[in-house]
DNA sequence: CAATCCCTTACAGATTTCTGTAAGGGATTG
DNA sequence: CAATCCCTTACAGAAATCTGTAAGGGATTG
């Protein structure tokens, strides 16, 4: 496991957690922690200095204004200045944002080892963060889906209308039902089989149970 | 809709996150936030002594010690003596805990107006609580499931199981096949078909899509 | 020990899901 | 206009789910 880490994060509270956390749950014998972009970036010039480098950089993306002067103001800058003068320095952004579209920017144009969104599962998604990009993998927060096979295919208004009744219960009869009564089309069962098969495909699921759960995991229904 | 709304929160970026919520989503004319308690609690008095009371406060639960000196440690305390000076006071709790027991005994002996969880969703269920509260009814984050029919019965290890197999789409044939592999008793098809039968019912569930469903959005499996 | 309860299992029948084939209609294109 | 494509629909058969009945075994209780 990593021996050195250094935490970037302005809100105490989390800045705390995380510490707490990777010190019970992962075993790392160096945590550090900075407040600021400024210090934190001087703390892995002087490390890397002595020639003991930090592994691992765990930072936040958005750092509010407060009476100190700064230099970097971002996760972002400082992620681009640690590569800087130290290229091969693993980095995990820990953060509120959300956008897939964003995160993906930061995978492809800064080469951050993963994205672990903040939130109820924020933690625990954390230390199976540090412990895949620690074996030289990658990790993304499940709510940010990014791979293709999962986002290219889009659910259109009549889809997410099936599987949100399938969802409450409903047989594809009942489903098939309610639609002639509400004189939508299409609206016969063996559409709606096609529909959903067609969904199969798409999604790599096995069958309802397994793309309901999927979809539902990714807030799609 | 409400005119006047405190916020007590203490940790910057969310206490932010709110505020542009509110002004945005919600049409709230006045909007204050503080980071302490006691300023909080400051600001309901003087607030009430100009006759210009606040009718909602949303507060978190933990606040964190730094070198402020503190009378009121907790979003509890805040609530206890707004409420000594302020009786009509609606209040939404706004924090991370995530105890159903513990948010039960806060609607029960506080008479608490709302529960928002943190997380994901937290902003919209907010704007929700805000709304509901605003028409004299409660709110809880679905993921706290307090009503009874929901939550007298828990998942065991073994339901878990089952449950997690389903949603990653094996049949409850294959399901019985993997236990029987794996030596874990019982297995038999027949037994996981009246497990899940059973679970329908505890849950309301009309089938499995509809069980699954339920407990996703709930984070039990 | 007998009665009882609970859990597991087998089995069976009805219903639902899943998958493939095929026919028909509208839109597009050459 | 003919050829083509795509969507809808019907239908059919295999597989899976759902529901109920019944038998057997272990644990508990009187």
């Amino acid at each position: 496991m990593f021996k050195k880490v250094l935490i970037a994060e302005d809100f105490q509270d989390t800045n705390q957690g995380i510490v707490d956390t990777l010190r019970t749950q992962c075993n790392i014998s160096v945590i550090q922690e900075e407040l600021y972009c400024d210090k934190a970036y001087n703390r892995l010039k002087v490390a890397l200095s002595q020639n003991e480098p930090f592994e691992l950089l765990i930072t936040d993306l958005l750092f509010k204004k407060d009476h100190v002067d700064r230099r970097l103001t971002s996760g972002l800058e400082l992620i681009r200045a640690a590569r800087e003068i130290q290229p091969d320095l693993k980095i995990i952004i820990n953060s509120m944002e959300d956008n897939p579209a964003k995160v993906n920017t930061l995978f492809k144009e800064e080469n951050i080892n993963a994205y672990v969104c903040k939130g109820r599962h924020g933690m625990s998604e954390l230390v199976k963060a540090i412990q895949e990009v620690y074996h030289n993998r990658t990790f993304v927060s499940p709510q940010i889906s990014l791979n293709v096979s999962d986002n290219v295919f889009e659910l259109d208004e009549f889809d997410i209308m099936i599987l949100k009744d399938l969802a409450d219960g409903l047989t594809k009869k009942e489903i098939s039902e309610r639609l002639k009564q509400r004189n939508i089309t299409p609206n016969s069962e063996s559409t709606i089989d096609k529909r959903v098969s067609k969904l199969f495909d798409e999604f790599g699921a096995k069958n309802t149970n397994h793309l309901l759960a999927k979809l539902i995991r990714k807030d799609k229904i």
